[in-house]
DNA sequence: ATTTCAGATGTAAGCGTTTACATTTGCTTT
DNA sequence: AAAGCAAATGTAAACGCTTACATCTGAAAT
């Protein structure tokens, strides 16, 4: 705040063209005069005014994140990657989190509009067309999450949910399963649905039956696994496997399980998804899915910084999908877990 | 970016800076021009530069977060607090998560020495003379976090650790247990430190005998308190309840019994700390200690904000320490749990 | 010794606001 | 009708930086 450019340029005797370029190693300035420019910025302990750069640049190497609700574990490694990433290129991240109350398109107005952002990376549960239009039109770069629309009109990272769902409920197939059960996820949710077409498209590809009265309902949570596992213990086709379509609802299949004295995976194998930390203190540990969460951070901003500095076109669509990987516990029927221990 | 002030200017037939005053409603324009300059903002949609502006008048309506490697559970729910607030008032948060390969003083000094932040909410390990100096010296204004100092140096917002370990352990005594045994935190770390000192005092204030067979120093995560109850449980006084200094540590000691056998709470009783999610899924139902996470990030950023106005003094120290609450399950041996239910 | 030219440096405009100060307007008071 | 005054508006500087353009310097080429 005290001490700027101007300053400097005093002490050095020069103007503060010379010391704006000392400083950004740009333009062409005596080696001698350089050092002794950096030295004094360096002893008076110089810091430029980021504000006034932005001003002047365009550009405030700060980028926007705007994330919903949701579960801890998701949140915490997104932000973690981002800022991995954002460290690493001396950028800095702004958070909004969009909990229930706020308003995206506000928000993401706000974000956009003003120049506070080079761009932005965006999460939201679903993209209708008010927000559509908004991002198409935005001037600054965009990089949506999981958010698998398969329009080629924005650039998204995604977790491949049907592959992860595909590869677990096939992994049910090798253990001779026949009957396996899904209790999806909100309906009208991407992930739930990719997650759903890989169960389907796993059983197909196996000459399996898809049997409706063993597709049920639900939601992201553990309420939704209880009943859903209730629902379907009850009724004369039951299951001998059963994939939850993530991990939270897993937990409430084992405690469904545990209270009607129903064994895992002795008899109904348990598949969830998601690989969250809850996931390794079942008993037994639960098979799943893990999705690469951080990576997914690192590389939305890693593609987002290029946008900006126009190392790829900005205006060109892009979409890449994160591989998933399955983690093998004792519910699915394995001896051998290739899961992490507790500790 | 297209659209400035200029533009409106020119449209209203006003000066820019009657464009300010009515946009800002300060100074006096009178009530028609106010109106018109105003719908043509909104027709135009204008949106003014928060860079300019922040340049201007030396403030930029953000605050900076810093944050050590964290439970995911307490960073999200910290950031909550931090963010619901923010939005409220307008303003912003920029989030660096200190992980281990940040230097801290260097992001510190960072977001300091540069008109980035308008304030800055810190929250360290412990803090060191550099850091302590930094703060000191720091022109904008510091709310600490979870950094008991009781030097009235500084700003800081903590969990009240000494009660709510004084309450737990209270609540066993109440239970007639005689031999209560702990297994501490990192031993430095202030929150560990803490949650001890009530620990001792409860014992005292109920005239119990500190017994050091039954002091087990540890970490805060699983480990520590599996090999902390094997230890407990292997040698001749055995602890009739246990208080681990977290819940991640209670979730090793429910795992250490499980396989030895021991029942909890009819052979030993245990507590936790922090009332983590995970806490709800043991069973029986860990008996622990809830803290106000969301709370002490909101409260934080409110006072942080009456630093930045001028409407608390930003020289003056203050110290808050935010009560915390007995969750009851059963593994302190109460039939009648008061913890919410898992669903 | 003069010209040429690249490299070094300086000057000043601009980025989009806010705001101190100056000026104008229009109403009240005499 | 003149004076006085508050309200309304305008002018221009300032915030701290970057950068296009202008100028200067000195070594190489003639």
């Amino acid at each position: 705040m005290d001490i700027n450019i101007n300053e400097i340029a005093r002490v050095a005797g020069v103007s503060i063209a010379t010391v704006s370029r000392a400083l950004n190693n740009n333009g062409s300035v005596k080696e001698e005069t350089r050092q002794k420019i950096q030295r004094i910025a360096r002893e008076l302990n110089y810091k430029p005014n980021p504000i006034a750069r932005g001003l002047s640049r365009k550009k405030t190497d700060t980028i926007g994140v705007i994330l919903p609700e949701m579960v801890d574990e998701f949140f915490t490694e997104i932000i973690r990657g981002i800022d991995e990433e954002a460290y690493r290129t001396n950028n800095y991240v702004m958070v909004a989190s969009s909990y229930s109350q706020r308003n995206i398109v506000e928000t993401l107005l706000e974000f956009m509009g003003s120049g506070r952002v080079d761009g932005l990376i965006l999460m939201i549960p679903q993209i209708n067309d008010d927000v559509s239009t908004l991002i198409y039109k935005s001037k600054r770069p965009i990089v949506l999450l999981n958010n698998n629309i398969k329009n080629n009109k924005f650039v998204s990272f995604n977790i491949n949910n049907f592959q992860g769902a595909y590869n677990v409920v096939e992994h049910l197939i090798g253990h001779g399963y026949q009957n396996i059960a899904i209790i999806q996820g909100p309906e009208g949710n991407i992930d739930a649905d990719e997650r759903y077409r890989g169960y389907l498209q796993a059983l197909k590809n196996h000459n399996l039956p898809v049997q409706n009265s063993l597709i049920i309902p639900g939601e992201f949570n553990i309420k939704s696994g209880y009943y859903g596992f209730i629902r379907l213990m009850s009724q004369p086709e039951k299951p001998d496997a059963i994939f939850t379509a993530n991990d939270m609802m897993a937990l409430g299949v084992y405690e469904a399980a545990r209270t009607s004295n129903i064994k895992i995976p002795q008899d109904v194998a348990v598949v969830g998804f998601d690989d969250i930390f809850l996931s390794r203190l079942l008993s037994p540990r639960l098979t799943t899915i893990h999705v690469p969460i951080v990576e997914l951070g690192r590389k939305s901003m890693r593609y987002l910084l290029k946008m900006i500095n126009n190392q790829v076109d900005p205006k060109k669509s892009y979409c890449e999908e994160l591989t998933t990987g399955l983690v093998i516990g004792g519910s699915c029927g394995c001896k051998n877990s290739t899961a992490p221990t507790l500790f």
